[in-house]
RNA sequence: GGAUGGAUUCCCGAGUGGCCAAAGGGGACAGACUGUAAAUCUGCUGCAAAUUGCUUCGGUGGUUCGAAUCCACCUCCAUCCA
């Protein structure tokens, strides 16, 4: 099976300028593509790990894959599918944001000599001089038609700013440098990233009168049709510090079953015949398809080791509700009175709940249990010596667990 | 620069002097049912020493016994005109 061909039974493909061409060439090794990521956060998501997979399956078939980190467009903000602007970052954070990628970059990728490379467009982009920019690049830009791009529609209603409107531009302006440069004749990205990519397709075509392709990943979107990887509390981010592997292992676990066959193809390397054969599964089955998905994942984020770890751990927790492997909470001295703590101090110490309120109405609703057995009164209180040793177990709703310790 | 409309809690959105910690919906959270899923039903959703107290309706000042609500100035946003 081709490269080409895996990724579109993978359902990895979205929209693409030319297919014939670009089968052709990234089927031969004869590609030289890059990906742009903007440093936004300081760690990357599971969006960048769909980019990052793909980069590497390419660089499997023999194309040589360009990881490009947006430190001068994260100075702009790429406004494509937002209502509203983004919060301008300083020249620092972004700084710091571009370190934290390469350093994560680098475990997914090889980017040893001829391999693969990283490039920062902040080289050539924050050196531009305004005149020259508009004379070369926005010349061949007509704004009714960027007006009309899909990107901008949600914009439309609420206001787009010049700074961002210029986003395409220089988008478009890096694609034209890597061509230069490297010969880089293709790039990959998400699909909200189609209207920017074609700007760069038709500059090289313009200015220099060659042709360059472009092609769009799918979306990883849920049943809902909202994007996957992203939870109340944020991203689920790729660093262990962000975001623990057990808790990586737990997002996947708890995906619904709509999804969990199209998570399984689109982001683990599992064979497709494998995949294939979980497709018949149904109803309870699929609790195992989960289990594989989210092990997989675990295992290509955070390695073989962290994968088993959560893994058992989740099993003892959800079967007896004890685990050697939890996150533990170590309390100091400053959450006892007179030797002892009542459970909404266990709880907001434990970060179960964010304030006092919200865990009396968690006990008040039967939501918070200790060492298996439910708490009703919010006024139980607990002593030093209960919480040696072993510690206890408390537990808010079904799913989050915390080992509390007490250690003078 | 001018005219008009607007800014309310996580989001949308009602409220135009006391009955307002603020309707309704969404989301989130918890309970029941389940399979660590979905759907459904119920509860809940500012903070705390908790039948009470405190802080909140873009910002600052003012009027008033009392302001999300009235007045002044300011900031930001949208639409139209230039």
């Amino acid at each position: 099976m081709t490269v080409f061909e895996e990724l579109k039974a993978r359902g990895l493909l979205a929209q693409l300028t030319d297919e014939e061409e670009i089968k052709e060439l990234i089927n031969n090794g004869k590609a030289t593509f890059y990906i742009g990521f903007d440093p936004t956060a300081d760690s990357l998501h599971v969006g960048h790990f769909m980019a990052l997979c793909l980069m590497k399956r390419l660089q499997m078939a023999g194309n040589k894959p360009i990881a490009l980190i947006g430190g001068g467009t994260a100075m702009i903000g790429d406004p494509s599918g937002r209502s509203d602007m983004r919060t301008m970052m300083t020249q620092e954070t972004i700084q710091h944001n571009c370190d934290c990628f390469k350093e994560q970059m680098s475990k997914f990728i090889d980017f040893s000599e001829g391999k693969a490379m990283m490039v920062n467009n902040a080289d050539w982009l924050l050196d531009l001089n305004y005149i020259d920019v508009l004379r070369e690049v926005g010349a061949h830009f007509s704004v009714n038609r960027m007006l009309t791009a899909e990107c901008y529609k949600q914009r439309m209603e609420k206001g787009l700013s010049f700074l961002e409107f210029n986003y395409m531009i220089m988008q478009s302006y890096d694609f034209y440098v890597l061509y230069q440069k490297y010969g880089c004749n293709m790039q990959f990205g998400g699909d909200d990233q189609w209207s920017n990519m074609l700007g760069g397709t038709e500059l090289i075509r313009r200015k220099l009168g060659k042709d360059a392709y472009a092609m769009t990943i799918t979306l990883l979107l849920n049943s809902e049709g909202k994007k996957m990887g992203k939870t109340q509390k944020g991203a689920v981010w790729l660093d262990p510090n962000k975001t623990s592997p057990f808790e990586f292992f737990q997002y996947w676990r708890n995906v619904a079953d709509a999804d969990v066959l199209k998570c399984i193809r689109m982001l683990t390397f599992l064979p497709l015949e494998q995949i294939d054969e979980m497709d018949h599964w149904e109803g309870s089955e699929l609790n195992k398809a989960k289990e594989i998905l989210a092990f997989e994942l675990t295992k290509l984020v955070h390695g073989e080791e962290e994968a088993k770890k959560a893994l058992e751990g989740a099993k003892a927790l959800f079967s007896s509700g004890n685990a050697e492997e939890m996150p533990t909470v170590v309390l100091t001295e400053e959450s006892f009175t007179e030797g002892k703590a009542d459970i909404l101090t266990l709880l907001t110490a434990s970060g179960l709940v964010n304030s006092r309120s919200e865990g009396r109405r968690a006990v008040e609703q039967g939501g918070v249990a200790v060492n298996g057995e439910k708490v009703t009164d919010i006024k139980a209180v607990f002593q030093k010596d209960q919480l040696g040793g072993e510690g206890i177990v408390l537990k808010r709703g079904k799913k989050n667990f915390k080992k509390i310790i007490y250690r003078s």
